[in-house]
DNA sequence: TAACCATTATTGCGAAACGCAATGAAGCAC
DNA sequence: GTGCTTCATTGCGTTTCGCAATAATGGTTA
């Protein structure tokens, strides 16, 4: 063993704190090694110990038994705090209880998310966690460390090369759907890449497939006729249901904006690259039991059935990902 | 290892709480193992061991170096104070300062010492420990039990068949003297045996040597003119002060005595047995530095050259009494 | 005083645990 | 893809551990 800092040496292990409490109580050896599961010589020897590291015989032998010197009744009492204390810190557990738990939980989402997820976590949260409150926060290229630092517990959406030390659990698939006015002109119940081509279109610049949506077009060697293009989803839907303009959006947000908007959804006739929505965290909450409940809700609420199943972010080789370290 | 009680299983030692805290401080596997002393290697096991015991990873590895998980944060304060009560129990010493202390010591003797050894006790004890109270208390069958029980921390005298447990002192040896009026009509400057045996005498019928005077008579098939006898010390200097009686006395005692009232000192004609006067106290009181302390005063108080050295009471056959066992 | 009993202390040994050099794996910068 | 730093794992010689067997101790009894 290397040099230690003296005053570091010869703090009692537990089993001498164990024993030192059993002795003082029984007042023998025998009946301290019943107690301690040990034998009596294993339980003479690790009195031996004691004596040596408190530099006191301790116990004395008697007819009565053995006797405790006035040493070991002044050391008696903080052996007993020290043992409690260990004992406080065995049985300390993390628990989660949504019924009473008090606290906030932010979250990163995109705009589209606050339509087609929020309102249903909202819901559930409320319903079944009356104390949690829910923070959006938007997601971005500082999601990463908002999660790695605390500051956001959980991100909902698509987040390409996520660097290490992150989880992230697939929650559903998305493709695209077009928009379009249900009293639309021309447009009926499809649309095919003629009239995709031909007719004008609004555009959102904001969103995690908006980048996919412009590969896209230019890899297909499409020049749209944008008529109008938005920073966000929040003009869309009256935009839509009151011109001839169509949208092109991934189906969940497309989805769901023409259930709320009586709009008409179509088969997009252009092929766009899909993605998977996930939820993010980092690993040092991955044991969180607050965590824990958080994305459960999620998953429950989101994850179809075809992808079940997480993901440790980050180059693997051989092994799979550990769910904590050795 | 046998069935311990579950309660009882997985207290963390020592060295385990010394890396959780060092993990906490330094955010590094490397310098943790730096400042505790060990390789890296070994420090990766200890924490691996830890993250077993508290069923958590604690730590994360990333780019800012190892970052606490929720459940570390909760329960470093509770180690740390583990570790500071296991520092505390390592440091407590045992002190004993004269000067300021404040307590009783119970020290048993026969009335003989009350005046050949407690007065300068008293004058050396109020002089150097002046918060320190003594209390005379009563030689005899009960003394062994006393000074076991902590009810008698020390006991002046000769205590023939000590059980095991206690220690003893020799402090100095007693041979006898006899006591004259200094004014005796027919004694002068010696007593012979035909004086011995016409005179008429006083005898005590306490103390320590008692037994052995009345051995020496039986023994020697004399048969003393006893024309007073007294149950104690008190008024034997009057009575030999103002008659022709001769008194038969331990030498210090009977030395003390004469010094005080002028009575005469004669060499005793009669072969009594003589004994050495010894400080006795118990086992468990052997490292305590009070108790050490006031066999020291008394030692050097009262010991003389030649019986210097102590003395573990009881049978011993092969090994030497130890100072405590193992 | 010797024998006996219960309890504590010690010895010798097979088994388990430990610490670390060497090396693999992970995370990140270039 | 390479190189660097740090953490995790492996293999092995060394150290420590627990306990059966037994010695020693303290006290009682005949």
């Amino acid at each position: 063993m290397k040099h230690l800092d003296l005053s570091e040496a010869n703090l009692l292990e537990p089993r001498l704190l164990r024993l030192f409490d059993a002795l003082f109580t029984t007042g023998s050896v025998t009946k301290a090694a019943e107690k301690l599961g040990q034998s009596q010589p294993t339980i003479s020897i690790w009195l031996a110990r004691l004596r040596k590291e408190l530099d006191d015989p301790l116990f004395i032998r008697s007819a009565e038994g053995m006797l405790p010197t006035p040493r070991a009744e002044a050391l008696i009492g903080t052996a007993r705090q020290a043992l409690e204390m260990l004992r406080r810190l065995a049985e300390l557990r993390s628990e989660f209880d949504p019924a009473t738990a008090k606290r906030r939980f932010v979250i990163c989402m995109t705009d589209a998310s606050h339509i087609t997820l929020l309102p249903a976590i909202l819901a559930y949260v409320r319903r079944a966690a009356p104390g949690i409150r829910i923070e959006a926060a938007q997601i971005g290229g500082d999601t990463p460390r908002m999660l790695q630092s605390g500051e956001a517990d959980l991100a909902l959406g698509y987040i390409s090369d996520l660097d290490a030390g992150h989880f992230q659990q697939a929650l559903f698939p998305q493709d695209w759907v077009c928009l379009a006015n249900a009293g639309h002109a021309r447009i009926r119940d499809r649309i095919t890449a003629k009239d995709f081509r031909r007719e004008a279109h609004v555009l959102i610049r904001s969103g995690t497939g908006h980048q996919l949506l412009a590969d896209a077009l230019k890899e297909q060697q499409i020049v749209l006729d944008v008529a109008l293009e938005l920073p966000g989803f929040l003009g869309l839907p009256a935009i839509v249901g009151t011109t001839d303009l169509i949208a092109t959006l991934p189906r969940h947000i497309g989805e769901t904006l023409a259930h709320y908007y009586g709009l008409r959804v179509l088969d997009c006739p252009l092929a766009i690259a899909g993605f998977t929505v996930k939820q993010y965290w980092h690993a040092r909450f991955h044991h969180d039991p607050a965590s824990q409940w958080l994305r459960g809700v999620c998953g429950e609420l989101f994850q179809q059935q075809e992808v079940r199943g997480l993901h440790r972010s980050g180059r693997t080789k051989k092994r799979r990902p550990r769910d904590f370290p050795s």
